[in-house]
DNA sequence: ATATATTGCTCTAGAGACTAGAGGTATCGG
DNA sequence: CCGATACCTCTAGTCTCTAGAGCAATATAT
């Protein structure tokens, strides 16, 4: 049985979200010790590793939702978990596109940039003055 | 002189980020019509532009102000403002490169999914055993 | 066994950058 | 001058936590 301070400590997870995750619905109210602290148990442990996870690759929590919803019907097809991961895949890829085009503009932004007054910053201008700028966003 | 909603189609910022940049003194109170209405200037609808596109590079509210002030001294020299520049640059290239494991981690997932059962889907699998996983995140 | 330190509890509020809705007023086209 | 649209203020909600207050339980050191 781990304290909640033990379970944060394997898993990464800090202690108030681990909290805020039981108030969501993600993980169910754990046993409590007789002085009423959580008391948590290996399963509890390998899901709460689970939804951390799936926060690192970007999930939302009401993917990770339906996702352990999913693995509570273990004979059904796995379609729905699979559709989810490819969406978040193409977001992913969505965004990264978004952030290079982003990094472009602000290379040549402070490339342009000679250090000298405001009155003459590219940065200031270019912020100014979309026409500045080599693709539309 | 422009109604906030004119500002609005002008800049493509909606009416209540308007209200909401002015309250978060991005912009200053504007003048107000006989009946209260808020009245921009063009010299209102050039700094709008400004935050928009300032925004759309994804800096913070607090970076553009902190432009916006230095934009307000033009005899300084603008080292301040190729730092934020800078500094944003360096997040966005952190954020890519986050988002590029993370692809190749989803695009692993869903490849070795074959649409059976939950039971051996890989998704969840490689969700609850972090050991599936190449590289750390 | 006791004193202290750490960890835990609940509850509320705040972060950032908006967005939505209620209930009422101004302005504009016909 | 009527009705539609746009505007006003104010409050609360979004999402995923994080921080703090004030108090209770547990662990460690003596």
């Amino acid at each position: 049985m781990l304290s909640i301070g033990d379970l944060s400590k394997r898993t990464g997870v800090k202690v108030p979200t681990i909290r805020y995750y039981e108030q969501m619905g993600l993980i169910s109210e754990p046993d409590r010790s007789e002085g009423n602290q959580r008391r948590y148990s290996k399963t509890d442990l390998e899901r709460l590793a689970f939804i951390r996870h799936g926060r690192d690759l970007g999930l939302t929590i009401d993917a990770i939702k339906e996702l352990i919803s999913l693995s509570q019907h273990p004979d059904r097809p796995c379609v729905g978990a699979d559709r989810i991961a490819r969406e978040h895949l193409d977001d992913v890829r969505t965004k990264i596109a978004q952030l290079k085009r982003l990094e472009h503009e602000l290379e040549r932004i402070v490339s342009h940039c000679d250090g000298h007054s405001i009155e003459d910053c590219y940065v200031i201008r270019a912020l100014s003055d979309h026409g500045l700028c080599e693709a539309e966003h």
